[in-house]
DNA sequence: CATGAATGAGCCTTCATTCAT
DNA sequence: CATGAATGAAGGCTCATTCAT
C-alpha cells in the first residue's frame, strides 16, 4: 500500500547557487575591466550576495580570479575546440581553416554584450597569478595541437623553433582583433563580431597564411 | 628578387631637470607594471624627487603618465621610423621588410633592461585616456604608412577594407611578441631580444606576409 | 499684561553602536572647529572607531556631517519646540516669550561643556551642502512658527515682507548670542549659560521685543 | 642753455603694487571663501603675482589676511563711522539712527559684486588670529560709541551689563543680514542691498529699538 | 553557512611654505 | 626683489579582508 512520505526540504541549495551566481558575475566584470580595477564589492552587489561571500568561498579575490578564468578555459575549450576528430584525417589545410576559425572565434564572439574569453587574452599581456595555471592546464595543449596543424601544413622535417615561429604568426593573425580591439577600432578598422564576418576573416587569415607558410616550406 | 639586408640601432640616454628624471623613472615603473600598479612615491623615489614633484609638473600621475606615452611614441617614430626618404624608391619588398623589422625593435627592443615601448603596446589592449591622443596623433599616421606600404605590395587596386585586412595581417605578427610576451615566454617560445634575433624574426615575418600578401592579390 | 514664568530643561545621552558613536563624536568637533578644521582621524579616534567607519556609515565626511546636522536638528526641536500645544490658547505675548526662551536655549545651551547647535547657527554664515537641507526640512518650518507668532502679537494684518522684518528683529537678538559669541567675549559682554542667565537674557528680549512690535504696529 | 638730462628710470615701483595688488585680489576671497577654503595660489594668480610673493610681502598667509582686514576695517570706519561730530550736539534718536544705518552699511554694502566687510564679520563667527587684534584695535572703541549713544537714548543711569544688553540688541538687528545672508536668502528673505533698501530697514530697525530701549527705561 | 559591521593599510592629491636662481 | 621649482606634511577616501553575530 501506498504511503505518503515526507519529502526532504531541498533547501535553497544557496551555497552553490551563490558561488555560481558570483562566477557568473564577475565574469563580464573580469573580462571588461581587468582584475585590479574590478571591486568585489560590485561584483557581490550584482550576484545579489554579500561581500563576505567571495571570501568565503573562494578564499580570496584572486581566488574568484582563477575559478573564473578556468571556467572560462574549459568552455572555450569546448565550444570552440582548435581539433576534432570528425577532421583529424581531413587535409591538412582544411585542419588549419578549422583552427583558425575557432580561435578567432574564442576571441571575438560576444555573449549578451560581453567578450567573455577577453580576460583569458587579457592575461596574456598583463599576467596575474592566473596565468601559470592557465598555460600549464590549458594553453600549453592547445599549442601542441597547432603545432601539429602546422606541422603537417608545413609537410616537411622542421625544428622546434621553426615549428614556434610559423605557428606564432598564424595565431597572432587571429589574437590581434580581441587583444588590440580598443587601437582597431579607433583607427577605423571593423571588428568582426558575427559568425558570418568572424568566418570571413578566418579564410582571409587561412590563404594568408597558407601561402606563408609554403613560402617556408622552402629553406631560406 | 628581393634580399634583406640589416640596418643600425640608435640608443639614448635620460635625466637632467626633475621633469625629465621623473619621466624617466616613470618609463620602467609603468611599462612593466601598469599604470594602476605603479606608485607615484615609487616614481618620486626613484626620480630621487618629492611627491608633490608629479602633480606640479604634470598636474597628476596621469598627467606624467601621457607625458612618458608622448615621449615614447616620439621616441619610437624618431628611432624606429617605419618609412624613409633613402627608401622611398625602393622595391615595395623591400620596404616592407624595412617596416616589419622597425616595428619590431619598438616592441622588442631592451634598453637597461626595461622595455621601454611596452606601455604603448599596454595601451592597445588595455586603454586609458590616453589612448585616443596615442591614436590620434601617432597611430593613425603610423597605420597610414602601413596600409601605403601593404597596397604598394599588393600591386592592386583595393579598398579600405581589404588593406586594413592584409595590413593587419602583417602587423598583428609583430606586435604579438610585444604583447603575448609573458605567454610566450611561458610556452618555451623564445622571445628575440638581441638585434639579430630581432632581425632573423624580421626576416621571418617579411617572407611569411610576402607571400601571403601575394595570396591574396589574386581574387578568391 | 503678560508676566513672565520659568520652564524646565531637558538633558540626553549617546553612545550605543559606531554608528552613534560616531555622531557623538563628531558633533563638538564639527561645532567648535567647523567642517573643513575638524579631521576625520580625530572623530574616528574620539569614537574608538576605525576611519574606515565614517565612510562605511556615512559615505563621507560629508555625510557624517549631514547626519550630525540632522540629529542637531531634531533634537533642537524635540528639545526647544517654539511652539507647544500646551500654549495653543495662551496670550500672543506669553508665546513670543516662550519662543524666545527656546531660540536663545537652542543657541547658548550648553551640554558637557560643548554647544551642541553651534554648528547649526555656523551654516547660517558659512553654509555648506546642508544648509539646504537643513533650511527645507528644519529652519522653513520653524520660521512660518515665529512669523505666525509674530503676526498674532503685531496684532494687525501685514504682508509677509513686514513679517519678515518683524520676525527677523526678534530672531537676530536670540541668534545674536550664539554667533558673535567670539566677538562678544572679547568685548566683555557675558554670555548666558544657565538656565537662569538664559531666562534672564529672554526677559529681557521679550520685553524689547514686545515693545518694538507695538511700535511698528501703527503704520509709521 | 637748456641741457638734456637724462631722467632717472622710476621703476615700475612694483614691490608697492604688487603688495596692493594681493591685498585687491585677497579681499573678495577671503570675504566670499573664507580663510581656511582661500587658497594662496588662487591669490597670487589673481593679482598676477607669484605665490611666494605673498610670503614675501606679508610673512604668510595669515599675514596677507590680517593686513587684508586691517585695511577692510579702517575703510569700514572711515567710509561708515558710527559716530560724527556734525551730530554730536543732535538728538540720541537721531544719533542712533545714524548709526543704525552706517552700522547695516558695513555689512550690506556690495561694492563691485563683493560684500567687503563680510570677512570681518564672519570672523566675529569663526574667530581666527585676526579677531583678538580687531577687537582691541577697532571693535571695542566701536562699541564704546555704540553704549555712549545707547545709553544716551536710554537717558538714566545704567550698568554696564544693561547697557551691554540693549546695545546688542540693537547691534543683533543689524549684524544679522549680514551674517544669516545664507539662511535669510533661502528663507525668501529679501536682503536690502541697495541705498534706498538699507535706509528703509534702518529705519525699521531705528523705530524697532527706539521703543525697546524705551521698554527697558523704566526698571522690570 | 551568511551577513552587516569593522579593520588597517595605502594611495593620490592638495597646500602653504621655502629654496636657489 | 621676484620667480619657478621643490618640499613635506597631512588628509580623505578606497578596497580587500576579517570578525562577530
Amino acid at each position: 500500500m501506498y504511503r505518503i512520505r515526507p519529502i526532504a526540504a531541498v533547501g535553497t541549495d544557496s551555497s552553490a547557487s551563490t558561488r555560481a551566481a558570483l562566477i557568473a558575475a564577475a565574469t563580464p566584470l573580469f573580462a571588461s575591466d581587468g582584475y585590479e580595477a574590478t571591486r568585489t564589492r560590485d561584483i557581490a552587489d550584482k550576484a545579489k550576495a554579500n561581500v563576505a561571500a567571495i571570501n568565503y568561498h573562494f578564499g580570496s579575490k584572486m581566488g574568484l580570479y582563477q575559478a573564473v578564468m578556468k571556467a572560462q578555459a574549459d568552455r572555450m575549450i569546448e565550444e570552440f575546440p582548435l581539433a576534432t576528430d570528425a577532421l583529424s584525417s581531413a587535409a591538412p589545410e582544411e585542419r588549419l581553416h578549422w583552427l583558425v576559425r575557432n580561435l578567432l572565434r574564442r576571441v571575438l564572439v560576444t555573449q549578451g554584450g560581453n567578450q567573455p574569453t577577453r580576460m583569458c587574452v587579457r592575461e596574456f599581456v598583463e599576467p596575474t597569478e592566473a596565468l601559470d595555471y592557465m598555460v600549464k592546464e590549458i594553453v600549453s595543449h592547445q599549442f601542441a595541437i597547432m603545432k601539429q596543424v602546422v606541422g603537417d601544413v608545413l609537410g616537411r622535417k622542421a625544428d622546434d623553433d621553426e615549428l614556434n615561429l610559423v605557428a606564432e604568426s598564424v595565431i597572432s593573425q587571429c589574437f590581434h582583433y580581441g587583444m588590440a580591439e580598443p587601437m582597431l577600432t579607433r583607427l577605423g578598422v571593423k571588428i568582426p563580431r558575427t559568425d558570418e564576418e568572424i568566418d570571413a576573416l578566418a579564410v582571409h587569415i587561412t590563404r594568408f597564411s597558407l601561402a606563408g607558410i609554403a613560402a617556408v616550406r622552402v629553406p631560406a
